[in-house]
RNA sequence: GUGGUUGUAGCUCAGCUGGUUAGAGCGCCGGAUUGUGGUUCCGGAGGUCGCCGGUUCGAAACCGGUCUUCCACCCCA
C-alpha cells in the first residue's frame, strides 16, 4: 500500500529558493564572523549522551533527542527498573549517544579535549544543525539551525563590546531595521536574589522575573510567592517592577537597590563598562536596552546576557542570544576558562526577513539565461556559446528537448528566468542572437559579446 | 510533558441532522497557436475523504486509538 509521504515532527523539506535564501543569511553571518576573528570548526551531529546531560537543567535533558543503543539493547538494562517501567532511570542504560541540543556544550568538550592545541583565547564560529524535542509552534522546530561565535580564554569585557557590535553589523547588512539588543547580567540577578533573601533560589527567581513582559507584574508576583518568596522580600523588589528610562537612568537606580551586594555591583559595573565602550564607537541600526528583567534559560551564564529581540512589527520570539559563562569547562576538567558567545536563531531571521520582504531580488534560485532548443544542429552550434557564457559567471542552460517553443517558453517563465535567447537557423546564420527580455518581453538582436557585455 | 485544534484532488477549501456516481477555484496536461511565456477560449487527467479499528442496512460525516498541523502552557532559537 502506497504510504502518504512526510517529514517527521517539527521537521522541513527546503526548496531551491528556500535554501539560497537560507544561503544567502549564512553568507552574510559568516562574513561578518570572519570580519571580527572568528574561525569555523564543526563538531559531530551526535555527542556521547554523558556530555549533553545535566548541561542544560531538567528541562534541557527532557528535550534531548536520545539514540537508542544498536543491538540487543535491553539486554544490559536492570531487572527492576525495567519491570517498573521506570524510563527515565533507564534512559542511561538505553542510550549511549545522544543528538546535539546545542553549539556551546559541544564547543566546550572541544576546547578541554584539543587544550594543548589551542591558542588561547580561541575565537571560533560554528553553523550546525541542533536537535530538540520539543513541541513544535511558529518558528520552533525540532531541527533548526543554530550560527554561534564564541570567545574563550578571555575575561575582557571588550568581548562583549565586539559581540553587540557585531550582532549590530549582521542585522544592519540583513537590512533588518530596528533591532533590539536586549542585555542584562546574571551578577545583578544573583545581587537581587541575596539581597531579598533568595540567593538559593536564584534559578526559580530569575525564571519566574523573565517573564514580567509576558505575563505581568501580578502574575509574576504570584509565581515568586508560590515558589517561596517572601511578601516582604517582594516588597524590597518593587523598584524592579517599575523600572524606566534610558540605559544609564536604569543603571543609576539599580545601584541603589544593590549597594550592599558585592556581586551584584560587580554586575553593575560591567553594565557601565559596556555602556561607556559604545559610546565613542555608536550602534548603526540596532538599540542596546538595558533589561533588567532578561535572564534567559540556559543555566551556565554567569556573566553578561544577551537576547536579540525582531523589530515590533513581527511578531516573533528571540532571534538571537547569548552570554558569558565562566565556567562551562570545568565540567569537562579545564578550571578557568572564561567564556563568552552568541547565537543567531536563522530559522527565525529567515522568517523575519521573508516577512518585512527583505529578500534581495539576486538571490533566486534559477539560472540567468536559457537557450532555446531548435534541433540537434542548433543545439551543437549553441555549445560553444554556452561555455563562453558559464567562463563570463552567467548562469545558462540549454533547454535539453527541441521542445514546442511554447514549452520552453513557459518553462523560462516559471522558473523566473530573465533572458531567454533564441538562437535557430537565422541567427547563426547572421551570428546575431536574438535575446528576449522576459519581464519586459522585448527582444533584440546583438551578437555574443553584446549579450556577455550586457549580462555579466 | 499538559490542554486544545487541524487533516477531503498537486495547492486553498466547500460538502446540511449519516443516504446513489464526493464538488469548486487555482495549478497540471492537451488543443486554438509548426519561431515566442505571462492574458483569453475549448477539452482532459487527477481523490479507497490522514491511517487503523468500532457503531450502522449504509460513514468523508458518529465513537475510540494513532500520526500530522497549528495554538496556549512548560521551555526556548
Amino acid at each position: 500500500m502506497a504510504q502518504k509521504p512526510s517529514t517527521p515532527k517539527g521537521t522541513r523539506d527546503f526548496n531551491p529558493l528556500q535554501v539560497q535564501r537560507r544561503n544567502y543569511i549564512i553568507q552574510t553571518i559568516k562574513r561578518h564572523f570572519e570580519l571580527y576573528g572568528f574561525m569555523p570548526i564543526e563538531t559531530p551531529s551526535f555527542e556521547n549522551l554523558s556530555t549533553l546531560m545535566g548541561k542544560y537543567g531538567e528541562e534541557g535533558d527532557r528535550l534531548i533527542f536520545k539514540i537508542l543503543n544498536n543491538g540487543d539493547y535491553l539486554d544490559k538494562v536492570d531487572e527492576d527498573l525495567l519491570n517498573n517501567k521506570d524510563s527515565n532511570a533507564m534512559i542511561s542504560q538505553l542510550s549511549d549517544r545522544a543528538l546535539k541540543y546545542d553549539l556551546t556544550v559541544p564547543f566546550a568538550r572541544y576546547v578541554v579535549q584539543h587544550q594543548n592545541d589551542i591558542t588561547f583565547p580561541f575565537k571560533r564560529y560554528q553553523i550546525q544543525n541542533v536537535w530538540r524535542a520539543d513541541r513544535p509552534q511558529k518558528g520552533r522546530y525540532r531541527e533548526f539551525t543554530q550560527c554561534d561565535a564564541d570567545v574563550v580564554g578571555s575575561n575582557s569585557l571588550l568581548q562583549e563590546v565586539d559581540f553587540i557590535k557585531l550582532y549590530d553589523d549582521v542585522f544592519t547588512s540583513l537590512q533588518v531595521n530596528g533591532v533590539t539588543i536586549k542585555i542584562n547580567n546574571r551578577k545583578i540577578l544573583a545581587g537581587l536574589a541575596e539581597i531579598i533573601g533568595a540567593a538559593d533560589q536564584l534559578i526559580p527567581f530569575t525564571v519566574a522575573l523573565d517573564k514580567l513582559d509576558k505575563i505581568g507584574e501580578e502574575r509574576v508576583k504570584q509565581e515568586m510567592q508560590e515558589r517561596g518568596i517572601s511578601s516582604t522580600a517582594l516588597e524590597k523588589l518593587q523598584p524592579v517592577f517599575t523600572l524606566t528610562g534610558s540605559y544609564e537612568e536604569k543603571l543609576e537606580a539599580m545601584k541603589g537597590l544593590l549597594s550592599s551586594s558585592e556581586i551584584g555591583m560587580k554586575g553593575i559595573e560591567e553594565l557601565e563598562f559596556i555602556n561607556q565602550s559604545l559610546k565613542s564607537n555608536q550602534l548603526k541600526t540596532a538599540t542596546l536596552d538595558l533589561d533588567i528583567t532578561l535572564a534567559r534559560g540556559l543555566n551556565y551564564y554567569t556573566g553578561c546576557i544577551f537576547e536579540v529581540a525582531a523589530p515590533d512589527s513581527v511578531k516573533i520570539g528571540s532571534i538571537g542570544g547569548g552570554g558569558r559563562y565562566d565556567d562551562l569547562t570545568s565540567i569537562f576538567g579545564l578550571k578557568d576558562v572564561s567564556g563568552v558567545g552568541i547565537s543567531f536563531g536563522l530559522d527565525r531571521i529567515y522568517l523575519v526577513l521573508e516577512e518585512l520582504n527583505l529578500f534581495p531580488d539576486s538571490v533566486r534560485a534559477g539560472v540567468d539565461v536559457l537557450f532555446i532548443n531548435f534541433g540537434e544542429m542548433e543545439a551543437a552550434h549553441c555549445s560553444g556559446w554556452l561555455s563562453r557564457f558559464r567562463e563570463s559567471g552567467i548562469k545558462t542552460e540549454l533547454y535539453p528537448d527541441a521542445a514546442k517553443m511554447k514549452k520552453q517558453m513557459s518553462y523560462a517563465d516559471k522558473n523566473n528566468i530573465p533572458y531567454v535567447i533564441l538562437a535557430g537557423e537565422n541567427e547563426i546564420a547572421t551570428g546575431k542572437l536574438t535575446l528576449k527580455n522576459m519581464m519586459e518581453g522585448s527582444q533584440e538582436s546583438l551578437t555574443i559579446d553584446e549579450i556577455i557585455a550586457r549580462l555579466s
